[in-house]
DNA sequence: TTGGTTTAATAACCTAAGTTAGCCAGATAC
DNA sequence: GTATCTGGCTAACTTAGGTTATTAAACCAA
């Protein structure tokens, strides 16, 4: 990815941008630069994704972004903080469905409904970015890569949905929670979020029960178990995983959802130009989808 | 949905097909009804969807259309039979992901990725129709409106999985099943294969156990529970809900999530061309977000 | 027909996780 | 300062659903 375009991008988000950065570095553009993990994109395409946090709004702990049922008008992207989505169940419970990390575009499983079927909301202080249904429809009509990323990037959820579906179907409190703990670990290596181990998870026991489907009391006895195993400490907001590679392997972690590539084919501009017989694009070298070790230098 | 443009994709999809019809009825484009349920099609747009049914293939009970991990090379539709998608565990149990009917599109999930995540396989007898990457990406180019209208197909599975997830996580043995059933009830409806409440369901306890993170001999124990309370009959591969509504009612059935339509705005062929002739949009105001006391007003 | 295989029903028993409750430590409020 | 609140830990008890096993009924192949 070229490293000159990206700084531009940078620029140009940072200056968008009016929150002042909280505790995050780098991701001005998370957006961007998922998109970049991907493929290479033209300058159009860049300010096309760019304008998508052209409104970005502070937004602070237990913000409710929108209501479960209330009207879909838009969606959004989030460049600071953590949210998650849920729904309220009927019995007072509660299901958290997804966990957002900056970068991420949130509700776009909305898009085909008139009504929001699941609420989200802040989990720490942050910044969002609202754009519009038409927005993304220009997208659609602009770019046929952004459209193959964005259909790509809901083909993404839609696996790492069903790895928790399974995970919550089929598997034990400990699997459940090591696989949660490694996932997050994985996503926040990708973003610089992680030392040696040990990353800021600013989930209370209860909202990870919600998370994994189990009561806060069991929450917490599997932390203790992990803590007496060795394998976990946790101290409020901060865990270390001591031996992340045995929680992979407890809950039969299979990291392909998460790291697996888009075949290069579907994004290679040298083809698709081919394929439209004639726009001359310059012949970008192909940028390979690194694993989250190459991605975090 | 013009009748006659309809019969015309009908008449061309029979000649299409090779196999004898089973036994639906009227699904030789299902698709296309599937895209009709939202927005209007183009002649053009109508081809494009019906080459997706270019090659079908009878497929026997059993068959497995794909493996697990195998490469990604194609999708396809499914005209005529049942099929599912499964995901084997370590331990040897199995969970099956999701239940595809005629009209479905399988294996779009996988679009993002090299690998299959999951395996797919027949349940009973019927024919599918292998199509290409390329394919999908003709239509992302050609038309907008069928970019949109798989985006929402993808979208709208999404919805079905984050509720099945929930059912999962959240629910008892008796809502889990009473909600599939009342979904399979709701969707067999949809292309009229049920009659007064009844309705084929060829699966085995063993494959309901799969489907809702059960073990067999539960699913059997439901069932029992379900004859004793006068809810369902169930004998060999048919079933008859006696009372569907207490069953939605049992599991917090919401049915947004297969009904509720794509908003029109999106398919406006009125509005697109507003839009392709240049008008410039205009800034709109910015949603601020709400704090959760404001926004239960 | 027979004999083998799959599917289903039911019973007896077991276990993982839920529930309730009491306690303590930080954090926030007065 | 004290009071209150929230989040977390542990223990005691309950329960939904898993496991294993037995039996019977369908189904199927030779």
């Amino acid at each position: 990815m070229c490293p000159s375009c990206l700084a531009r991008a940078y620029a140009y988000a940072r200056h968008q941008l009016t929150g002042d950065h909280l505790n995050v570095n780098l991701q001005d553009s998370a957006i961007v630069q998922q998109f970049l993990q991907h493929c290479s994109l033209s300058e159009e395409e860049k300010v096309l994704l760019l304008e998508l946090e052209q409104n970005p709004i502070k937004a602070s702990a237990g913000d409710i972004i929108w209501q479960e049922n209330s009207k879909v008008d838009q969606f959004c992207t989030i460049s600071q903080g953590w949210a998650y989505s849920f729904r309220n169940l009927g019995d007072g419970s509660r299901q958290i469905l997804k966990v957002y990390l900056p970068g991420d575009i949130i509700g776009m499983r909305d898009f085909a409904f008139s009504n929001r079927l699941a609420g989200v909301a802040m989990i720490e202080d942050g910044v969002v970015s609202p754009f519009s249904h038409e927005h993304l429809l220009r997208i659609f009509r602009s770019s046929t890569a952004l459209t193959a990323g964005l259909f790509a990037i809901v083909c993404r959820q839609q696996a790492m949905l069903t790895e928790r579906l399974i995970n919550l179907a089929r598997r034990t409190a400990q699997q459940r929670l090591a696989h949660f703990l490694y996932e997050m670990y994985l996503r926040l290596e990708r973003i610089g979020a992680v030392n040696n181990g040990r990353f800021r998870l600013p989930l209370s026991q209860e909202q990870l029960g919600d998370v994994l489907g189990l009561s806060a009391v069991h929450v917490s006895r599997t932390f203790t178990a992990f803590r007496e195993e060795g394998l976990v400490l946790r101290d409020r907001h901060r865990v270390a995983l001591l031996d992340p590679e045995a929680l992979a392997q407890l809950s039969e972690f299979d990291g392909t959802y998460l790291n697996d590539a888009v075949p290069a084919l579907f994004f290679d501009r040298e083809w698709q130009s081919h394929m439209l017989a004639g726009t001359p694009i310059k012949n970008e070298e192909m940028v390979p989808v690194k694993s989250p070790s190459a991605q975090a230098d």
